[in-house]
Formats: structure tokens, C-alpha cells, sequence
DNA sequence: GGCGTTATTGAACGTTCGTCAATAGAGTGT
DNA sequence: ACACTCTATTGACGAACGTTCAATAACGCC
């Protein structure tokens, strides 16, 4: 009855199957609250594996990072276009939508960023400068946001703002509606970086 | 040579001796970077010894983290006055103070509370709260926030704002003067809810 | 159908968390 | 000074976990 048949794949599905089990996990709890025998069981693998393709654990969960992070990026890419205001507006719908629908997978990808060691926010960090420069590398922007060491400190803020009322918004909306939510956090950095000038 | 008189304290003194050994660890790295061994290697006393008194590790970094939530709480205490915008400006200037004063150990907190289990968390939002709370809790505050699901979201984001700002200042303060910093997270919060009206 | 490459295994090791019965320090009464 | 009690404190033990590595077997190729 013991399935002892090892099945045999390419390095890539491999890894690929594993990072995605690590996504699977890591919505529920945070990654070490898993045990290395847990994974690989629920991967339908030896424990031995896992530290052929990752290294350590702590490989493992810079890997999961990583993959969390690159699905940010890449699905809240804003439209081509010249008009700042309507980026980041879109930029923001796209971020709120993915939220939205990743809510739990989002959430373990900040905790984790937060918790975790250097390595794992500094992967982090990388991808929030991502966001941030792909929507404000616009022609025109610089009427809006002009570039001093008080503005980026606002604008690092503003971004922990969106982060933190996002994420309260999904846990319990409270009657605020998708449309005010992408509204409040918009006119946010306007607001603020007014106040900084 | 070894000295093994063991030194017999009342639970009161060996609980508070432990507590500040904690929050001494805590400012250089995350507590469970910190094995048992070590902890009590460096409290000069067994590893038996704190479990009688915090149950487990997590017991151990719970109480730590509550301690360290006092303080914070405790010494950003505002001036009793009526004057809400006043009181607000006392209260930022003592939090920004005190995070320059404890730097470190306040960012430990901070990642403690971020990346932690549910009680860590749960430990660091009360202290939030409250602070929140005893700020506002102010007549005539009506006047500026008028408590509504929108507002509420809004000012917890600001919080999230505040933080994130005053940490990132105190890593590279780039020219901006403390005056300076403290007048942008207390001039974002009318800012901020001015939008959301 | 045999062969070589290499993906995969599982047992072994060191470390760390957590438990518990045994031990000894400090106050108290005589 | 001494014995006695209370309880703060210990140290050895077991289980769980991360990590390593030589052995194994699945798949592509000839």
C-alpha cells in the first residue's frame, strides 16, 4: 500500500512545484511555524529534496519571497501612458484588486517581510521600489512630486500607509466600498506631500 | 573555580532581572535568533529556571514585548490640556523623542509585533490603541475628527505612516531636522483626514 | 534491453525546546 | 547556633527539528 514509486521530474517543475506549495502554505502561517518534515510530506517528497533545491530552510523562504514578490509586481503593472494621476490611479486599483483577491497569500508576504531576516526584506524592499518608481518614472511627474529628501521620506511613508489601510480595509470593510478605498489612499499622497512642501 | 553557589532571588527581582536581560537581547536581534542556552547562559542561571517562570519561550517573548509596549506606552505620556491640536503635537514629539532615544529596542518592537504570532501582535495593538485612544480622547476633538468607518480607517493608517517614517528617519535622518519631522506626521494627520471627508 | 546521468532517498548527527524529580539557599522559630 | 520548612533553582532526560551525505533508482539515450 506504501506508494514508494519516487517519481522523477525535471529540476524545473520541481522547483516550481515546491515554491508553489510554499505559497500554499504560507498563507496559513508563517513559514517557521512549518517543519521541514511537514513540507516535504505534504510535497510527496523526502526531506533530503527540499535541501538539494533550496539549500536550508531559511533558502526556502527567500525563494517563496521572491516568487510572492514577483507576482506583486508583475500583476499591479500600470498601463503605458503619459498622465501621472491616471497612473497611479490605475496602479492602485491594480494593487487594491490584487490585494483583494490575495488577501491571505499578501498578507504572509508583509508579516513575513516585516518578521523576517535581512535577506527576506531586503527582497521586499526591492520589490516596493519596484512599484514605486515603475508608477512615478513619468514625464510631467516632476510638477507634482518634486524630488528632495523630505519627499521621499513622505512618499516611503505614504506607501506604509496604503499598505496598513488595505490590508485593515480587507480584514472588515466596514461599509467603506472598494471605489472609496482606491479613492482614500489616491488623494493620500497628494494630501501629504502637500503638507511636506 | 566554577562558581556553583546558586544565587536565590524572590520571583519578583529574578522575573525583572530576566525581563531587562530581554529587552537588552531583543535591541540586537529577533528572539528566537536567541536559543534558551544562551538566554540563560547569559542571566547566569538554568534553562529550567525560565520556564518556571514564563512557561515557554513564546511565554518569555510575550512577556518581554508587553514590557517593552509599557515603556513605550508609559513615556509618551501627552500633558493634560484641552487643547486637542496641542496635545497631538505633545504626543508626537515625546514618541518621535522616544524612538530616537531607543532606537534600536523600539524597531525590535516594532518587527517583534509585525512578524509575530497573534498574541505578539495582539500584545503591540493594544499599546497602539491606547495611545491612540488617550490622545483623542480629548473635548472638542469632534470638532477635527468626526468618527466615522472612513475616519477610523484612515487614522489607523496614519499611525502605520508615523512609524514607518520616524524609523525610516532615524536610519538616515538626509538633512531633515527633528522639528522638521515631527511637524510632517503631525501636519499629515489633518491632511490625511481631510481627504477622506 | 542495457547503460549512464542525476534526481531522489533515508538514515545519522548535532542542536534546541521543553519536562520533571531532585537539590539547596534563605528565612523562621527555638 | 541549629534544625526545619518552604520554594527557588538545578541538571539530566526525551522529543522534535534542521541539516548532511553516501547510497539508490528513475528516466533518456544508444
Amino acid at each position: 500500500m506504501t506508494a514508494t514509486t519516487r517519481t522523477r521530474l525535471s529540476p524545473d517543475e520541481r522547483r516550481e512545484q515546491l515554491l508553489e506549495l510554499g505559497l500554499r502554505l504560507f498563507a496559513g502561517s508563517s513559514i517557521d511555524e512549518i517543519s521541514i518534515d511537514r513540507l516535504s510530506e505534504e510535497a510527496g517528497i523526502s526531506r533530503g529534496l527540499l535541501y538539494h533545491y533550496f539549500g536550508s530552510k531559511q533558502g526556502f523562504r527567500e525563494a517563496v519571497v521572491q516568487r510572492a514578490a514577483d507576482d506583486l509586481v508583475a500583476q499591479t503593472a500600470p498601463p503605458e501612458g503619459d498622465d501621472p494621476i491616471a497612473k497611479l490611479l490605475a496602479s492602485l486599483t491594480a494593487y487594491v484588486d490584487y490585494v483583494i483577491a490575495n488577501h491571505q497569500g499578501y498578507r504572509s508576504l508583509v508579516l513575513a517581510a516585516a518578521g523576517g531576516n535581512e535577506a527576506v526584506r531586503a527582497i521586499y524592499e526591492r520589490a516596493r521600489t519596484r512599484m514605486i518608481d515603475r508608477t512615478f518614472e513619468t514625464p510631467g511627474v516632476e510638477a507634482l512630486l518634486v524630488d528632495t529628501p523630505r519627499t521621499r521620506l513622505v512618499v516611503r511613508g505614504w506607501v506604509a500607509f496604503v499598505e496598513d489601510t488595505v490590508l485593515t480595509w480587507c480584514d472588515d470593510a466596514n461599509g467603506v466600498t472598494r471605489d472609496e478605498l482606491v479613492q482614500i489612499v489616491t488623494d493620500a499622497l497628494p494630501a501629504l506631500v502637500g503638507t511636506a512642501d
